[in-house]
DNA sequence: ACAAAAGTGTTTCTATTACACCCATGC
DNA sequence: GCATGGGTGTAATAGAAACACTTTTGT
């Protein structure tokens, strides 16, 4: 069935057809460093063997953001589960892929610390394999893929002083120095440590978690994301 | 031909074919309120004869911002030339359009003083008519629009924050006031006079056009933006 | 002279920056 | 006891907000 037009067919006809893809970029921390997850494309498509943001075509009854998560689990064995994902821009050039008109709309998502040791190099079908590799100073990447990135990372930079995206870069409970590393890593430079906590304490929603965590030098207090159960909490 | 897939002819088989809109939300001033541009849609497809914001489908080999553009002109008749012209985000609930699988690139864009009653009423071939309504407190509108235009607001006000978008609403000159007005009338909130012009004329972005404007009252100075061949004008 | 709109300064408060030392733990 | 990383306070500065009167013009 190469014209399987039946979700168009009630469609008028100047609707030309295009074909519809998301991209995700999805970000994660690794020795202090950003990471996004890129494939290693098959040697039949185009931009063959180069390496590339996971992306895909949307199905006929598919959500854009299902369409995301199944493509990122497809490429990469990366289950999103209930993380941050999130739109951040569609590209429509229409001579941005070599096969034909294909429209994607760029996703965001962001996975938790250990995320890049837990899933090391998973491969999909279509891929030769798939690697976590520096953000700020990725390879060559295929398409206009390079752009895609660029536009992701100044939207997790904004998510980041605009809403509170930092914490989804780390399990439930961090201490600040953590917090801290996250912010570093995106907005690639230092904090002052003092005035980093200053602010984010005095926004209200860290909770401390009680307890303490051990390793060298001494033990952080644990924070937790405040929720609306726990707000009144002293 | 009720199967024009020479575009898609080298797109891999799991492309499911989609229609690709773009709806414009166009934004002017009109006695100090924020108005939309609206068309009133024709009998025959869905949702007859209720507003919605200028929408279309996007041709075969064209860009996104070019397929807008094109779209508002046919439906209202308004040209919009260089003025601004941003997409803020891509709708893509599979049921959001009962004809088809239908994704929506949705746009916004600004334009400046007089436009409303330079444009009353212009309709399109498929329209019954379109015109320029309160876009804070608009009429019930077609499909998912109402969520468009709402998303096209927060855009729109984020953009008068972090960018200075506001003089795109004025024409080349303008007074402080005018300036203040715009402002207004996109945040729904007066503001004070003294603070605003201080804010604004700390910018630096705002050249004295020598001249003043008359009317009733004391005049007003007049002022242009800032460009980089007159930036060093004292 | 008066109505109508433009223009102007100061004070207060709040948020941001810069900056250096002591504390708790493991070894 | 020392190395390692966690935790703390204050002073200076810059930006935002509150606030009321004078100036210029047309009639």
């Amino acid at each position: 069935m190469s014209c399987p037009d039946a979700a168009l067919s009630a469609l008028p006809t100047e609707a030309a057809p295009v074909g519809l893809a998301v991209d995700v970029a999805a970000f994660a921390l690794h020795a202090g460093e950003l990471r996004v997850l890129l494939t290693r494309r098959g040697g039949s498509g185009p931009h063959a063997h180069t390496w590339a943001l996971p992306g895909g075509f949307v199905q006929e009854r598919e959500d854009l953001g299902t369409a995301a998560l199944r493509v990122l689990r497809g490429e990469t064995g990366l289950d999103l589960g209930p993380r941050h994902l999130e739109q951040f821009f569609t590209f429509g050039e229409p001579w941005r892929d070599p096969r034909g008109r294909v429209v994607s709309v760029g996703h965001l998502a962001v996975l938790p610390h250990g995320t890049v040791n837990a899933y090391p190099a998973q491969a999909g079908p279509h891929t030769q394999g798939a690697a976590w590799l520096s953000a700020h100073d990725p390879p060559a990447l295929a398409f206009d893929h390079a752009l895609i990135l660029g536009r992701a990372i100044k939207r997790l930079q904004l998510r980041l002083e605009y809403a509170d995206l930092a914490p989804e870069f780390l399990p439930d409970t961090f201490t600040l120095p953590e917090l801290q590393t996250v912010h570093e890593a995106v907005l690639g430079r230092t904090l002052d440590k003092r005035n980093f906590r200053k602010r984010v304490l005095a926004q209200g929603q860290l909770h401390p978690a009680g307890e303490r965590r051990s390793g060298v030098g001494r033990p952080a207090l644990l924070y937790r994301r405040a929720t609306l159960e726990n707000e009144g909490t002293p």
